[in-house]
DNA sequence: TAATAAATTAGACAATCGGGTAATGGATTA
DNA sequence: TAATCCATTACCCGATTGTCTAATTTATTA
């Protein structure tokens, strides 16, 4: 049963403290199912490494000289692999918190966190958990926009009313979200325009927008596509 | 080892289905380190026993006839324990789980959660931390606020050597990602539509997209509005 | 001062969009 | 079997879009 093991974790560290980055490395690497292919010191150097593994977690240091862990976490992001991010800090900064969460990061980890719990996160955060350090939690929770709507639940029918799209629709959603025309659309699809506006249309009326813009920042928005 | 034994964890479930909260109670007493001390199958019983045994955890089902789970972890937290909330549902509606968060629950997940899985995730939360389900994990951070008001990035940040936009233009773009048609934008900026129609075209070539489509989609993922 | 960039307006034109209405065949369900 | 739902196609029509050329004013910069 030597195929029984499981393709491990793979995990690339960027962080510019030398001391720091060894020490993550022991802790990751102390678990059989975690594999740390490769460690940079700065951002630049991250991004091509991240290039080149496509690893499953980026451990992402913020306060990096150079290109800051922000800004290397939104060019990761436009790479469009679904590497997951973890920013790692040792303060707790609430700009900083919201703006490394919004920016692509899936998980905020304070530098003293336990080594074997990193692990937890760094294996929560590769099936997509979003994990957020105590510390920070609070706040980053209050950062979400509030609802006043007593009537959030006024019995289940829809996400806003919003009835469910067909199968042919979702994929008409995901063409019309790259900002295809109905012809294009109707092309991929190998079917007549026609066709393709009477989907575009029937998504329109069932996410309850107006145009093919408000369905396209709607879908976007809400991780439809 | 009968003297290390640490304090278990308690917990409330709150949930309707009996079938679920037996599973829910089997799955968690499983757990030597966590203690299931009360359930409840409706809100208002749920908020008595929370009042008398102040737990630290609550599992809140949010799909519970009369009050429901939302307004429920309202009144929970106006009692000022400092309780930590699990949300439970079986759905993923975007609104209900930014509510949820929003209104005091610490952690969102999904029915279909492995067991096991939410020990863990009752231990984490019971130290603070915030955990989201990978279904739902990406719109709540989506719904984060978006950084450019943050002063983290110094100056520009993203995109790859794109023209940057005028103040104008951006003006523009806010109501373009709002779905608006050119003849609206033009009446919100009190100006004629050919002035419209000239920025959208100039926002469209500098940041190198064919539509208005595009346009707003680039616009929210890169969290330029 | 001269040059440059931004914001504004205008007219015109082909292409596309969104909303109607309506028909057909296939699949599933009551 | 009848009733629905879905995917498909078609036509019409008014509204909108994106691009073009071209002009004016203001503010900033060289």
């Amino acid at each position: 049963m030597t195929e029984t093991k499981i393709k491990p974790i793979t995990v690339i560290i960027v962080e510019d403290f030398k001391l720091t980055r060894v020490g993550l490395r022991c802790a990751l690497n102390a678990n059989p199912d975690i594999d740390v292919v490769a460690e940079a010191e700065d951002a630049v150097e991250g991004l091509k490494l991240i290039e080149r593994y496509k690893p499953d977690v980026i451990l992402m240091d913020l306060g990096l000289p150079g290109m800051n862990g922000i800004e290397a976490m939104i060019k990761c992001k436009e790479m469009h692999f679904d590497s997951k991010i973890i920013a790692l800090t040792s303060h707790d900064r609430s700009e900083e918190v919201i703006a490394s969460l919004s920016s692509g990061a899936s998980a905020y980890c304070l530098k003293d966190i336990d080594p074997s719990k990193l692990a937890d996160v760094v294996r929560d955060v590769s099936t997509g958990v979003c994990w957020i350090d105590p510390m920070v939690a609070q706040m980053t929770l209050n950062a979400l926009p509030k609802i006043e709507s007593v009537g959030v639940l006024p019995e289940k029918s829809s996400s806003d009313g919003m009835v469910p799209l067909t199968e042919r629709e979702f994929e008409v959603l995901k063409h019309l979200v790259m900002g295809k025309s109905n012809t294009e659309i109707a092309k991929e699809l190998i079917v007549s325009v026609h066709t393709a506006k009477a989907h575009v249309c029937s998504i329109l009326q069932k996410m309850c927008v107006n145009d093919r813009v408000q369905a396209a920042v709607k879908a976007v928005k809400e991780g439809m596509v």
